[in-house]
DNA sequence: GATGAAATCCGAGTCAC
DNA sequence: GTGACTCGGATTTCATC
């Protein structure tokens, strides 16, 4: 995988990183380079796949997603198909931000955003357990989000 | 908290998520609205905080930092002052993407990025278990993203 | 092959209503 | 909330190195 970004285009992804609404006349003058020159090469981290897209994030406490949790998940058996199996079945619920096949103890860990306990408990009991193949659940209430979902430093 | 929030300024959240460059112009045409309705709606998105931030969304493998791990952390004390000393230093350490206090075996999760494992190996032994008032950590390696950072669904 | 200056065009932001 | 008006930036072209 080439890796050709060079001091300006890296300043480029942090400061569009930090505020993706920067203009391009804005970011030409941060970078030091002309706005058409800035504009080439920034249509160019987006045709190459640098970013992948420009999310405005909304707070979840304002959209009554405010709880957070982390599910620890031990399937059956641990086989492709089972893995494939549950994986499809997973993209298809939406409370679900992070789904990750680890090594170790679980064989997945889920990050869910929900509205209250209450709501995680429904879930939980309707759908999360009814996942192809589960054979247990452990779950972690977040009580504090000391950090989340912070910036990538590169 | 007050949820004013109609039927379109969701629409409007729901769309600047997917894409946070989309223009004014081309908002108010996808809600239904004026171009100066639009403006003024979006600016109170931002202004009491709904939104808040617009991030460029950098593909992590394209700077270096494709391997995702998982660190569950087990503290010696479970007094707040051991807490508030470990969320501190936490806060200092970018490759951390996610630090959660959580209920259950352990005290926090944390969701780190680095380019391999051998960055991750050399970061475990000199900061992760070097971080005030660790008494044990349980690293969870990322075989494979099934679902990252998905955007919320409201 | 990439750059920057200039030229055009369109949208952001602001006004009166 | 709407419609118009102005200004600044996005985008393209083109000459240049």
């Amino acid at each position: 995988m080439p890796h050709d970004l060079d001091p300006i285009d890296l300043k480029m992804l942090r400061l569009l990183q930090k505020n993706g609404r920067l203009s391009n006349a804005d970011l030409a003058q941060a970078v030091g380079a002309s706005p058409a020159t800035c504009h080439r090469r920034t249509q160019r981290l987006f045709a190459e796949g640098y970013i992948r897209q420009v999310r405005a994030m909304v707070t979840p406490q304002k959209v009554d997603r405010g709880a957070l949790v982390v599910v620890g998940v031990v399937l059956d058996r641990s086989t492709p198909d089972s893995f494939a199996e549950f994986e499809k079945a997973v993209a298809a619920l939406p409370f679900i931000l992070d789904c990750h096949l680890v090594a170790g103890d679980f064989d997945y860990f889920l990050k869910i955003r929900v509205g209250d306990m209450a709501d995680f408990n429904r879930i939980h009991g309707q759908q999360l357990i009814a996942l192809p193949g589960v054979r247990q659940t452990r779950t972690f209430f977040v009580m504090k989000e000391v950090v989340d979902n912070a910036a990538l430093d590169f």
